[in-house]
DNA sequence: AATGAATGAGCGTTCATTCAT
DNA sequence: AATGAATGAACGCTCATTCAT
């Protein structure tokens, strides 16, 4: 009779126990397979058992590793995402010019995402659904990239390459803006051109934006 | 779920028909209350009967206008768009220089959608979601909306004004890339600053990237 | 995702009105055929589909005029239980005499479960239990009859027709537990032996035991 | 729902065999627990895991030494009940004046269950439920009592002290139905006054019901 | 045209039972 | 013997859609 919706701390700390003492394999295979069906279908119109019979498991299996079929989504979003942070900042961290830094990162993004369709789908989509369905996690996640990006924009304001007079916010919007755009339409494109050949001129577009101009 | 997407033509005359024959008052405060529901909670998660409550008429109502849900979302969408491209077609026609075209587009976007929360929400996430759903619509709509910037990034470098060694389609991404992520950022941010407020330094960045530079 | 178990009363309200105002006849169907249905399988083995088809109409239905299957189960047992109830007090009102008014509630309580079979298992099993799962509701309900007995034996003490040192709570249970397992007894027996048959008999047990022994 | 409810020989064999092979304690330890969860939730709300778990087994343990669910409850209350049944037969031994008889029943009766609320829980609404799940077997063994009590009044009966121009059953059934119903209402109330209490004024009330009238 | 009661296909989730270890 | 991860059938409930009024 009685449900709760909200895990409290000792019930999420036993399934997550679980987790890694079960099958780890088959925990990633389950995301693995969300990722590709919720990227195919959209999460709500994806159903359990898609997901289920994608990673080869029955249904109820799934309910050993996730509550419900929304933690699912966060999941695999999380897991997705927190490889992609890695990866990004290993990037910065060989590389101090904020210049190259920032390309770097263009160039990370459009790979990624480039060389992964259903990643990006669910980047693209379901990550910005998900921020509005469950504000607080996902917003945080995506927060976390976006807060990169500024930190090394204030970098280049403090040390006087980028224009300081124009809010970081701004600017690193803009530069996230051009690439996630470019995502976008590039997903929606039915020709498969290659997602990160437009790195270059993005970056170029971008950083001339940013950049203080040359003093004559 | 398994339902006919395409309309044979006597049918979708027969429904074009009604709609102008029956209240088109009543057409529209359907399309308003889709907006809003939709707002509020997602496509998927907004009832049919959520809508024709909000609307104020019956369930079975609705259905005397449209064929099904999917075609509310459509037609809502569809309904919002066109009476913001018709207000960016003319405030291109009022004004030639291309720099200063983007300029009031940028302010046009951004005031339009921070002007309402309701629709901005719509576009910034169901657009996206149906962009899979119903690609060949909402990507003609929004497709639209892109050539139009395009077509004034191509002026530009026809005429010299803007770098014309980076493709018109990344530039107008890039601009396009800019506006769009803003509003998204502004929608999720709990404050609610004026979203305009942002577009004079939108465009200085990115018209400065976009921009030939000055001949010393 | 804000789910509530509770209805707040507006909710509660609303459905109650809704039932009159469709179709009470079907409102009853279902209460009927749940009362059949349960009591062939019991309320936990009864699938809400049982009902619905037994009351001839489709599963969706049976929500327009029930929140969910607990609910069934209470509005067939209140039903059933206040029909009982309104017999029992006429029965009471044109009696003043304890001795009779007892033999009276004992002819209604076996000649009703008698002649419904049904309605007895329900009574004999899914009350009991039900009174262990929903404790308020049908404890209240179950009290409001031994409530009766109750006061028709007080009556008797205070009239010096029964005997007043025994505790009424102990006179109606020892009335009260005859009659019921009589019931009990009798469903459980395959032979379909009148059930009103046995009444005379007990009534002469309990009342000899409750009465005052006559003056020598 | 389609389970095998009747073993054959073999398999019953083979399980009877193995319980007593394996350990005993176990078998015992996984009965109090089923007794103890079924009291707290009832047969259908329990689940087979709870009972492990509480009997400090795995899932997968309870199935070594019962062929299914319905064979736990039917083991935990045969088990409960033919202790209580030895109790009762060796009271009766020690005593041969039916009067008294039915007096010391009464106060095993209510002692019994007085004294163990989950065991009284169980009898008292769990049996009747099994009594239609399972009617061969609980009615069986509630029979089995009910026989006890009856041999105490026909031996009364014969012995010219009870009543002989009514049927040992009915004298039987009152008997036991104050019993019970003491019980129940017990069970359902939520001050703990001791049930045994009650036990002399029940015997009192129905014993005067019960026995031939005093020759004058 | 408008209504809203009725429909029933569809899905998330549970849990008794199995079986590889 | 004991385990507990895995299974998948089963069911309560929702909601888009229909249709009699």
């Amino acid at each position: 009779m009685a449900q709760k919706n909200k895990l409290d701390g000792a019930e999420a700390d036993e399934l997550s126990a679980k987790r890694s003492a079960r099958s780890p394999e088959k925990y990633q295979r389950i995301l693995d397979a969300a990722i590709e069906v919720i990227a195919e279908r959209g999460y709500f119109q994806s159903r359990v058992s898609d997901i289920a019979a994608r990673a080869g498991v029955a249904d109820g299996t799934i309910y050993l590793y996730f509550h419900n079929k929304e933690e699912i989504l966060l999941g695999a979003i999380a897991n997705a995402f927190s490889a992609f942070m890695e990866l990004a900042q290993a990037e910065l961290a060989s590389e101090s010019d904020p210049r190259e830094q920032l390309r770097r990162l263009a160039l990370l993004h459009l790979s990624s995402l480039g060389s992964n369709r259903n990643l990006a789908m669910v980047f693209q989509t379901e990550l910005r659904q998900s921020a509005r369905m469950l504000a607080e996690f996902s917003q945080h996640q995506l927060k976390q990239y976006f807060d990169l990006i500024r930190s090394v924009v204030r970098d280049g304001q403090r040390r006087g390459i980028f224009r300081a007079e124009i809010s970081d916010k701004i600017l690193a919007n803009c530069f996230f803006g051009a690439l996630d755009e470019m995502v976008t339409s590039w997903l929606l494109s039915d020709r498969e051109y290659p997602l990160s050949g437009a790195s270059e001129a993005i970056v170029d577009v971008i950083l001339r934006g940013v950049e203080c101009p040359p003093r004559p």
